[in-house]
RNA sequence: UGGGAUGUAGCCAAGUUGGUGAAGGCACCAGACUUUGACUCUGGCAUUCGUAGGUUCGAGUCCUGCCAUCCCAGCCA
C-alpha cells in the first residue's frame, strides 16, 4: 500500500520464493469468514494479509463464506460482512464464492474416501467419541463400528444424507491414527447431521462437512495456491495435507498460519463481543466503543487508517499485543490531513468583552486545515459575547499555563488578543463569567506593536453558536488486559465506567450545522470528531469523538500533582 | 508428564547463505518551531538478541541442554 509494506514478513517470502521458482504461477488467496458474527479490527488484519497479499504480487482474493455450520449461521452477518470489507476498499470482483456451494463436491469427496477404505460412519454418541479420543498425553482407542464394510459404510453414509437418522446418531469420520500425538489425526469427524435449514441451500441437506475436511477442499476448488490463516490451525495442518493428499488433489494448496491481532484494553472474541451488546454494556455491535469494524467507522476511524494500521503492525508467528496508542496515531496521521478544522466549545465558558460594540458582528476568516491550504478559509461570526472552554480560564493556575487568567492576556484564534478584567462566581464558587477588554488593533490575532502572546484558545460567538450533543469515548475496559481479573471474576469487573462521556450543552461554530455524517472534523486544540450516523438518521446533531489530540499540557500537569 | 509453535528494547517488528556499526514505527524523554500546549523538525532511548554451555578467528544468525509463554482432547470455525 505504502512505502512500509517494503519491509519483508514471512509470508512474502515464501511467496516470493515460490514465485521464483515456478512452484506458483499467480498468488491465489482468499478471505474465508463464517457469518456467525460481525468483523473486527482482528478480522481487518487478516483481510489486509489475505487481500494484500494477492494485490502485491499482482494475484487474486476470493471472499468465501466458510458456511457449514447451519444453525449458527445467517444472511444478516453476509451482509454486514460485504459492507465491512468493500468499506475497507478491498475488491473481490466476481470471485464471491461459499462453502455451500461446494456441498455436493464434497460429498462425493467423501464418498471416494469410503470407497478407498479411508472414512467410515460411527454409531457412537458425541459422548463416547469424546471418551475414546484420549486425552493429551494417552492414546486414543479405535472406535468398534471402524472396520465396517465399504459397502455398509456407503449405505449408512448416504441414508444419513437422506435424513434417515436423527441429529448426532451417526458422523463420517476419517479414518486416520486413533493414537496420534496430534489430536486432530485421530480419527476427526468429517461429515455430521444437523436437521436445520441453511440460509443458502434450504433444506436441501441434512448432514453438514466439518471444518477441517471443508477447508482444504474449497481452497483446492477455487485453485487457492496460499491459504493463510491464525495460528490456532497449525496443528489443523496435518490433516488439511492429509485429505489432499488422499484425494489426489493436483497442485494442492498449501497453509501457512500467523499470529492474530490483539490489542491492549480490548477484546476480540466475538463470544464475548456479544455478551457486552447483550448485556447492554454497549448498545450494539456497531456502538463507537467496539472494536468491530462498524463500531470504528461509526466512531470516526477511516478505512485508510486502519489499512495502514495493519501494514505497520505487520506479519508474524509470535504471539503479540499491540498498544492501542498505535492505532490512535494511525488515526491522527490520516486525520491530521484531512479534517477540517472548527472551533466547538464542550465544556463552555461564558465570556463578556466590555469594551466591544453590543450589537456588532464580525465575520472572522479561519483557515479550513493549515495542513492543506487548498481547503482555503471560511468566515466565522465573532461577538461581544463568547464561550470559550472551562478549562482555558484559571482563576490561580499553574506555572506556564499560557491561557487565560486574572490581568493576562490570551489569543482569541483568528479574532483579538483579549485581557482579562475579572470574573464572576455564583453562590457556589464557581466561576459563571469572565469579563475582557479587547485589543482592536489586534483583528485577526496579531498585535501591530508585535508584542507576544503565547496562549490562542478556540472560542464561539454565543448567539451564533449551534448547540449539540457530543460523545467522548475512552477504552471500554480499565486495564491493558481485559482478561486480568481476579479469583473468580470475568471481565466485567475491568469495565470501564467512564467510557461513555456525554456532553449535551456543546457550543459550536455555526458552519457545523450543516455536518453530514462520514465528514471528519478537528475540533481545535480538542480531538477528532465525527457526526453520529444513527443519531443523524433521527435527526439529531450528534458528535462522537474519534480520538483526542495529544496533550503535552495535560502530561505536565499529571506529572507535577 | 503427549504434540505443535514462539521467545530481538515498555509495545509492534526487520535482521537472506554466521563477518566491524543490532533497521523502522509506537510509546517515552530532551530541545526547536508554533495564531491548535496539535502538526512538523532535531536529538536521546537494547555493549545486546529467553537462558546456560558449545562450535568458530568471528554467532541474534549453527549445535546441545534448560526456562518461559501460547495453541490442541467441539458432532465450532
Amino acid at each position: 500500500m505504502d512505502e512500509t509494506s517494503k519491509v519483508s514478513n514471512f509470508i512474502q517470502d515464501i511467496i516470493e520464493e515460490d514465485l521464483r521458482t515456478g512452484k506458483v504461477n499467480k498468488v491465489h488467496t482468499r478471505f474465508p469468514p463464517e457469518p456467525n458474527g460481525y468483523l473486527h479490527i482482528g478480522h481487518a488484519k487478516a483481510i489486509c494479509i489475505d487481500f494484500g497479499m494477492a494485490e502485491k504480487y499482482n494475484g487474486l482474493c476470493n471472499l468465501r463464506f466458510d458456511d457449514t455450520n447451519p444453525t449458527k449461521e445467517d444472511i444478516e452477518y453476509v451482509d454486514s460482512i460485504i459492507e465491512d470489507i468493500k468499506w475497507l476498499g478491498f475488491d473481490w470482483e466476481d470471485r464471491l464464492y461459499y462453502a455451500s456451494d461446494y456441498y455436493d463436491q464434497f460429498y462425493d469427496y467423501a464418498v471416494t474416501l469410503v470407497k478407498k477404505g479411508l472414512a467410515y460412519v460411527d454409531d457412537l454418541t458425541a459422548e463416547e467419541i469424546r471418551e475414546y479420543r484420549g486425552t493429551l498425553t494417552e492414546p486414543g482407542k479405535d472406535s468398534p463400528y471402524r472396520n465396517r464394510s465399504i459397502e455398509e459404510n456407503l449405505d449408512l453414509f448416504e441414508r444419513m444424507k437422506n435424513g434417515e437418522f436423527d441429529n448426532g446418531e451417526r458422523v463420517l469420520r476419517a479414518k486416520i491414527d486413533m493414537a496420534s500425538p496430534n489430536m486432530n489425526m485421530r480419527d476427526p469427524v468429517i461429515y455430521r447431521i444437523l436437521k436445520a435449514p441453511h440460509h443458502r441451500t434450504g433444506d436441501k441437506w441434512c448432514i453438514y462437512p466439518m471444518y477441517d475436511f471443508a477447508h482444504p477442499l474449497e481452497d483446492a476448488i477455487e485453485n487457492i495456491t496460499h491459504s493463510l490463516c491464525s495460528l490456532e490451525f497449525e496443528d489443523h495442518r496435518p490433516l488439511y495435507d492429509w485429505f489432499l493428499e488422499k484425494l489426489e488433489i493436483e497442485n494442492p494448496p498449501r497453509q501457512f498460519e500467523f499470529a492474530r491481532l490483539n490489542l491492549t484494553y480490548t477484546m476480540m472474541s466475538k463470544r464475548k463481543l456479544r455478551n457486552l451488546v447483550e448485556n447492554n454494556i454497549v448498545d450494539s455491535w456497531d456502538d463507537p466503543r467496539m472494536p468491530t469494524l462498524s463500531g470504528l467507522r461509526r466512531r470516526g476511524f477511516t478505512p485508510a487508517s486502519i489499512r495502514n494500521f495493519c501494514d505497520l503492525i505487520g506479519v508474524s508467528k509470535t504471539y503479540s499485543v499491540v498498544d492501542y496508542a498505535f492505532l490512535e496515531h494511525c488515526i491522527r496521521e490520516d486525520l491530521n490531513k484531512k479534517a477540517l478544522r472548527v472551533m466547538a466549545i464542550l465544556d463552555p465558558l461564558k465570556v463578556i468583552i466590555d469594551n466591544y460594540p453590543e450589537d456588532l458582528t464580525e465575520e472572522m476568516d479561519v483557515e479550513n486545515n493549515p495542513e492543506a491550504p487548498e481547503t482555503g478559509t471560511r468566515k466565522v461570526p465573532f461577538s461581544r459575547e463568547l464561550y470559550i472552554e472551562r478549562d482555558d480560564f484559571q482563576e490561580n493556575p499553574p506555572k506556564k499555563y499560557f491561557r487565560l487568567k486574572p490581568g493576562a492576556e490570551v489569543r482569541l484564534k483568528n479574532a483579538y488578543i483579549v485581557k482579562c478584567e475579572s470574573f464572576v462566581k455564583d453562590d457556589d464558587g464557581n466561576i459563571i463569567e469572565v469579563h475582557c477588554t479587547y485589543d482592536p488593533e489586534s483583528r485577526g490575532g496579531s498585535a501591530p506593536d508585535g508584542r507576544k502572546v503565547r496562549g490562542t484558545i478556540q472560542w464561539v460567538s454565543a448567539r451564533h453558536a449551534e448547540d449539540a450533543e457530543v460523545r467522548l469515548y475512552d477504552h471500554l475496559f480499565t486495564k491493558e488486559n481485559p482478561d486480568d481479573v481476579s479469583e473468580d471474576g470475568d471481565y466485567m469487573e475491568n469495565i470501564n465506567p467512564d467510557s461513555l462521556i456525554v456532553l449535551k450543552n456543546c457550543k459550536l461554530e455555526p458552519s457545523l450545522k450543516g455536518a453530514k455524517p462520514g465528514e471528519a472534523f478537528q475540533f481545535i486544540r480538542t480531538g477528532y470528531f465525527c457526526v453520529d450516523s444513527k443519531e443523524y438518521k433521527k435527526g439529531n446533531l450528534v458528535f462522537n469523538r474519534t480520538v483526542s489530540l495529544k496533550d503535552t499540557w495535560a502530561k505536565i500537569v499529571k506529572k507535577h500533582s
